[in-house]
DNA sequence: CCGAGATGTCGGTCG
DNA sequence: GACATCTCGG
């Protein structure tokens, strides 16, 4: 171990108290547990696993038992490897338990996101797989410009198939730790059979640019413990405890670099819920929980089912719907808090009056109604399946000024300002990084277009330099004349001063960045533009500069920044909440409205599309998810019509409505004002009718209310109601040989049918593919409102 | 090289 | 409907 004793994650514990006085210390923090929870914190050896349902203090028995192991001495802090999936869940889980131990943590150098954890490994180990330990870390923008790079090299057509397909299908070998020799045969065939050879292309080219992306953070760690046992014997040997939060989202990645690390000791905690299992389509294994006992022999499984956050209805209703799934591992949890209010169920007309119902529902919570206390409209939350439901309610709550907040949206370190920014401030600091210099040489407009770049290029490729050099040769041997050729000759010139600068220890590197951001033209830049955000760009602009503060230099806030991509704003007024339900996870309001509960929105078509019954089990999880998060009120909502993509369409309530246990719901009437609510897809007694009323299970007077509602729709929307009336006849009615209309494409042919969709040949557009509701029957087109 | 207009695309999301 | 990307004319 000594070859790392640089290093403070493998020196003596810095809890300053002898491990004799901890072990005599009394332990209070046991006191608060309930028996299952107690359990799990003081099985300390061997294989655990923690099955936590929703709102069954997770949280509080995973950092118990941290404390647990500091406090009774079993462990040092720095011999606990403790992972999660995101920054948010590691600052949360450090600062529980400094408070369980009274005392700030400073010592548990293993505590963070399985990234930030490979990023420490891997630069100590990077020569092991080609890299410097000074490897940047590319985010997805990078990542993008390389591979279209690759792809325009190897001739293929980007159309056909794009940078970002590819980019998915690279993360999805990352996600299973397959490296490019050990991709299967049977998936190579995208990208005209290349993708693997673009696959090793790429890597071949990050090792060149001493770059990894996110993928690599856990691949690269997999491939050193797998090539170098002695590497792995050692980590095997020191990390004493491993602890993994949110077991249920693992990749195989994941899973190998677990399995791997707890293969000496085989103390190893897991926990997790199957039932909370909703990243499958970004790679995570279900399958790696349910296979946990017959992975670690003799593991100690521990239930934890006793809810503390919702009422017996919101938690009858979510184990009523979740309980459809198969191959569950089971759990049955319960709550002591008895009665509360029963799920409400609600539908309406249309989107937009979901969200003015939502809106006024919100307000009048807000105020205190139906002999409820007054909440604070930070306690209420609206969860989304899919994040472009979220503008109807944006709009909504901006017409009536219902403050809001987006939970989710790009990120600090996502935007474009900032990455540019951040370019500048990479290339000063290291003149090689080739795809920094690309992203700004023209931005701002330098009059350096395609052209220029080419001939950079070349330059560079030609003498086997980076970008810059290669630019500093074609200044030097006036290769690219007029404006361009200036600009080009001050920016080298301006890196050159700029990289002096942050060399010198007289310039602070708050000064430095600041004088990097006006030399370039990049302030100037957004203060010339007139676009409605560029003020904001500019305040982003000046919040990074301040960022730079808790740093030391550029270097150190560069290496840090990468990984840590949120940005916490500070709390102002009372907001309520837009989210997605992904994003939802782990958090909980005392009010959650689901809106858009409907097949096809949710559960989500695609998913089902191209997962069948596991992608259906999986949005049933997010359903699940969804329900939970509530504490004490929770409203779903569905509505007949929806537009999506400009295009009116009519669905039918969700199939998991059908699965809400009858004792737990409450059917809500229509406020009434807006004329029938859901009731109007009757209005021309079309069969969408009767299929939408057997599609619920629910006979109590106020449903039935609802239903014989149908026809008193208000006179608002007749553009819809005509447009949903071309939908129903164009579904499925056509057959080979139709005349047809197209709103973009104009007249023509059916040619032939393949399930929803019609292939036609275009009279002006050629043939093509389309969905059969875009299309109507050409003698009906005057009818089409396009 | 640039900007305007046309065209194509559209899940959820953490590092 | 919104946004990124492409095409074309200046």
């Amino acid at each position: 171990m000594s070859s790392y004793s640089e290093d403070d994650a493998f020196e003596a514990a810095s809890i300053p108290l002898s491990q004799r006085a901890m072990a005599a210390r009394p332990m209070p923090y046991l006191d608060g547990l309930n028996p299952a929870q107690r359990e799990a914190v003081e099985k300390l050896d061997g294989p655990v696993l923690m099955l936590a349902g929703a709102g069954t203090g997770k949280t509080k028995a995973l950092t118990t038992r941290i404390a647990h192991l500091l406090v009774s001495g079993t462990a040092q802090p720095n011999e606990i490897l403790a992972v999660t999936f995101t920054n948010k869940a590691a600052r949360e889980m450090k600062n529980r338990v400094s408070k369980l131990m009274q005392m700030p943590l400073e010592g548990m150098p293993w505590l963070g996101t399985f990234h930030a954890i490979g990023v420490k490994l891997l630069r100590r180990h990077a020569e092991m797989v080609g890299l410097k330990s000074n490897f940047t870390i590319l985010d997805t923008d990078d990542q993008i410009r390389l591979l279209k790079q690759l792809l325009a090299a190897a001739n293929i057509d980007d159309k056909r198939w794009p940078a970002r397909m590819l980019s998915g299908i690279i993360d999805n070998w990352k996600n299973r730790a397959l490296t490019p020799e050990n991709v299967p045969v049977a998936d190579s065939s995208a990208f005209d059979g290349k993708a693997v050879d673009l696959y090793a292309q790429y890597q071949r080219r990050m090792l060149e640019l001493n770059a990894c992306d996110f993928g690599d953070l856990l691949l690269h760690i997999v491939t050193i413990f797998q090539k170098n046992p002695d590497v792995l014997a050692q980590y095997q040997r020191w990390f004493k405890y491993i602890l993994v939060d949110e077991y249920q989202d693992t990749n195989v990645a994941q899973y190998m670099w677990l399995r791997l690390l707890a293969g000496g000791h085989k103390n190893i905690c897991c926990v997790g819920d199957d039932d909370q299992s909703i990243y499958g389509w970004r790679g995570a294994e279900v399958g790696n929980i349910l296979r946990f006992e017959k992975d670690f022999p003799g593991a100690h499984v521990v239930r934890l089912e006793q809810n503390y956050r919702s009422t017996e209805h919101i938690l009858g209703a979510a184990s009523g719907v979740i309980a459809a799934n198969a191959g569950r591992l089971g759990k049955t949890l319960f709550t002591e808090a008895k009665g509360g209010e029963k799920v409400r169920l609600i539908g309406h007309w249309d989107g937009e009056e979901e969200a003015r119902w939502i809106g006024e529902e919100a307000e009048s919570m807000q105020m205190g109604t139906r002999g409820l206390d007054p909440m604070s409209l930070d306690d209420m939350a609206i969860l989304v399946r899919a994040s472009h439901q979220m503008r109807s309610f944006e709009d909504r709550f901006l017409t009536i000024g219902l403050p809001y907040r987006v939970i989710g949206g790009p990120r600090f370190y996502e935007r474009m300002e900032i990455r540019d920014a951040m370019a500048y401030f990479r290339l000063a600091v290291s003149p090689t990084d080739d795809l920094a210099f690309e992203r700004i040489v023209n931005t701002p407009k330098r009059g350096l277009g395609d052209k220029a770049q080419q001939k950079i290029q070349t330059m560079a490729r030609s003498n086997g330099v980076s970008l810059l050099e290669g630019a500093r040769l074609v200044v030097e041997t006036k290769g690219i004349g007029g404006k361009g050729g200036a600009e080009l000759a001050k920016l080298v010139d301006g890196l050159t001063r700029w990289a002096a600068m942050i060399r010198d220890p007289q310039t602070s590197h708050i000064e430095a960045a600041e004088i990097i951001l006006d030399d370039s033209g990049y302030t100037t830049h957004w203060q010339n533009d007139k676009t409605p955000e560029a003020p904001g760009r500019l305040e982003n602009l000046k919040e990074l500069v301040k960022a730079l503060e808790q740093f030391e230099n550029l270097q150190g806030f560069l290496e840090h920044v990468s990984l840590i991509m949120d940005n916490e704003s500070e709390a102002e007024e009372p907001k309520i909440s837009i989210m997605t339900l992904h994003a939802a996870k782990g958090l909980e309001f005392p009010a959650v409205f689901l809106p858009g509960w409907e097949d096809g929105l949710f559960p989500s078509q695609r998913s089902m599309d191209e997962s069948g019954l596991k992608g259906l089990e999986e949005e049933r999880r997010l359903a699940y998810v969804g329900i939970t998060r509530a504490e004490a009120i929770c409203t779903i909502s569905f509505a007949a019509n929806r537009r999506v993509y400009g295009q009116w369409q009519s669905a039918m309530p969700s199939r998991f409505i059908d699965e809400l246990p009858e004792d737990h719901v409450d059917v809500l009437t229509p406020p009434g004002l807006y004329g029938g609510g859901y009731g109007a897809a009757g209005m021309t007694g079309s069969t969408l009718h009767e299929e939408a009323a057997s599609a619920n299970v629910y006979n109590s007077p106020g449903w039935k209310r609802l239903q014989s509602r149908s026809g008193q729709r208000g006179m608002s929307q007749p553009a819809e109601a005509k447009n949903m009336t071309i939908d129903m006849t164009a579904t499925s009615s056509f057959t080979a040989g139709d005349r047809i209309f197209h709103g973009k494409f104009g007249y023509g042919t059916v040619m032939g049918i393949e399930g929803d969709k019609l292939d036609i040949e275009f009279d002006k557009a050629g043939s093509k593919k389309v969905v059969a509701k875009f299309v109507v029957a050409a003698d009906m087109a005057d009818d089409v409102p396009f």
